[in-house]
DNA sequence: ATAGGTTTTGTCAAGCTTTTGTACAT
DNA sequence: ATGTACAAAAGCTTGACAAAACCTAT
């Protein structure tokens, strides 16, 4: 795949490391570039000269002389595989982190959108972004990372995964009514689960953060879901939360997630626990209701 | 729809704030207005004129020059164009509404799909979803609308908003630093106007909600962003970190948006004020840059 | 999709950052504007131009001589900010024409994750990519579009419709069975229509191009599934496979689709006739299954 | 690596014209 | 109200210049 010539020798330099004189030198004396030139005689380069230049310096760091490494150069068209194939998620999920972490947006949508091309829905969500909140969450108790960055980083991410969970609303399988309660705002977890469900051909209406119950308890008479879910970070929400818990649940199953949620307090609330992973219990819940076919199929909403 | 003329010169200078020799000098030199005559020969101007005056106001604010902006103002004699599509527009900005509030999802993501296929970003935002928020805020006020539907439809355009805001980082402009003082959840507008400032070319860093001012100063230091837009939808959260913010002027642009945004605040905080709705704001912060000071120089490898 | 020029030298200055100086030297030296004149002789620039600025500056970031950005900036390779008058979606749209005609396969994946960000999947497939590959079908009938081309963007567009596809087996809505008879290669329909019956909560099993209709039968068997769909864009192959589809069509509810299945044929295979585009009959497919009226909620729809 | 020459590119200046808001006389 | 005048602001062209980046050859 070439690509046309415009890289000047001081950019290829800057690009490589590699000085301006060796560059020349190495034209001259083992023609490993030939590089295009402007109207006044500038040597202009193109990208893949500037992946030949790198592919020298990866064999001349192997300790070979430069001749053969130059010979290697031309004639193999190395690669440089920077790391084991293998490794790729995780070199994606590194420079995630380093984006966010750095305020660096297109980085960061663009590692995201790497992991998305590599991962299942699922994988991307275990394996890469609730560790990453967890770990995220620590760090901001430890005062590792700053209010800023820790903000910075939940907005691209929810942006993103609003963005999955675009028409979540839609089709004919059970329906989840998510919400966290009054003074939770961490709504991360509570929208991958979310995710996950859906990805299980569930139905999902989203309130999101801080939404009082007894709003909640007005629109389960209208809406008529299958299952509410309420998820916190911390047990003071729920737990403040009891009463009107409690009533809910009188009505239709509601389970509690979270690292908010405890055994006792979903067996005072009448509700169930959700304690592992949201997607592990995304697919219990599943795996709970209709191991194979979906019970109804209430209709959905025209258009 | 063509009224009769009958506001005298006078008039529609008070109504529009141009000078009276400037209204006969437009009429003139580029054929703006051509209002009718008064027995005695004074000038009688109709409600299409004045609307005409508006628009060659609003292309003035865009920066163009009075000739381009009279030739806008005359040939694409908006009003009529876009008030066929009008109806098309105020159904689909019904249909979301409704849609909202009844909690389906999918046939809110198709009306606002068909608002995309049809409005710029800027209509958009000041015709539609603006005003929805704001109205919106009204009837939670009154009790009309209850939390649960005040959050759905909240997570629902956050969505939305923040898939267009995909990018938003990226590219040469000034760049500007978005946050909400503590205890400020509502960052919807302050998106909007993240999104207007983009498409005029800024660069953005978006920080949301209940963001702490010492925060926001210590990433000041190293983004070094050209303007920081605080926005607020009450006057509370930005009363109470009026010190940090103070300190935080000192050393950048500080701009205070939101309905929370008083004048006074904003003196005693030694900020801009931003009191108009975001679209005209990004307009006025994007023409009161100074003209000819690149601030980027050409060459900057960094990433 | 060229604008009328209208703002003079000294705005562009001010949006883009660059010196009107640099601007005129810019144009004398490598072409990358051609501004309009007023009568009296001053420049007057589109907005096209600017973005062209904005794209050498970009260039210029990635460390090129400003010649070499202004020749990558005039071949277009690079398309920053959208911020045109247009309306958000049809930009896109048209950048992934131009892309995809191009063999621009880095610019194609820009847009269409830009659009994928924008948009919802239905509007993606109804109102940009089905008409797409319609427009793409005549061009190529009438020999506007080599093969090459057809294919590249055949392909491009295959692997980014299937990378969304994944996963789409999994769950517990109904479950569709899809394939093209034998001698049919055309897929890119029935990728459209099973995105478009996953995000309504159907499982997806897909058997693709050219498959032979006892093979069916046999995952027929196995799958069980709720539904089997057969798409052709011309008869023949549906024809010839006549005798085994009656035979398929008495086991299971089978459906004909694409440009190739007529009412007849439908008929005398014993099949349903799916004759609108895929998304309609997706959703035609999903209310037809479940006959429930959709539960209309209360709420207040007036503001 | 150094020396001596060339190209590239951003900026500036001088002298003149156009555009445009405002002012003034009739 | 009309017509003319005017001055500041913004543009235009040509030509030049200097710093940075490159070139070749020693």
């Amino acid at each position: 795949m070439s690509t046309a010539p415009h890289l000047r020798i001081g950019e290829v330099s800057r690009r490589t490391g590699v000085s301006v004189d060796l560059l020349r030198a190495w034209e001259k004396r083992y023609g490993v570039l030939s590089p295009g030139r402007s109207e006044g005689g500038f040597r202009l380069y193109s990208e893949d000269d500037v992946e030949r230049v790198r592919a020298m310096q990866v064999h001349l760091g192997q300790g070979l002389a430069a001749a053969q490494a130059a010979r290697l150069a031309l004639e193999s068209e190395v690669r440089v595989v920077s790391s084991g194939s293998a490794d790729l998620v995780s070199r994606d999920r590194a420079e995630l982190e380093e984006a966010l972490a750095l305020f660096a947006e297109v980085r960061a949508n663009a590692a995201f959108d790497r992991l998305l091309a590599t991962l299942t829905l699922d994988a991307l969500l275990t394996d890469v972004l609730l560790p990453y909140l967890h770990d995220l969450g620590d760090a901001w108790e430890r005062g590792d990372v700053t209010v800023a960055q820790e903000h910075f980083a939940s907005n691209i991410i929810r942006g993103r995964l609003l963005g999955l969970a675009r028409g979540w609303g839609a089709g004919v399988g059970p329906h989840a009514l998510l919400a966290c309660p009054p003074g939770e705002l961490h709504d991360l977890g509570l929208i991958a689960f979310g995710l996950a469900l859906r990805s299980r051909g569930w139905r999902i209406t989203f309130l999101g953060q801080d939404t009082p119950i007894p709003s909640v308890q007005e629109h389960v008479r209208v809406l008529q879901p299958d299952s509410v879910v309420l998820a916190a970070a911390e047990a003071g929400p729920l737990n403040d939360s009891l009463p009107e818990l409690r009533e809910l649940a009188a009505g239709v199953p509601v389970s509690l997630a979270g690292a908010g949620a405890t055994a006792s307090l979903a067996r005072e609330a009448g509700a169930t626990l959700l304690s592992g992973d949201p997607i592990a219990e995304a697919q219990r819940l599943t795996n709970g209701r209709a191991p194979g076919s979906p019970k109804t199929a209430p209709g959905s909403p025209k258009t």
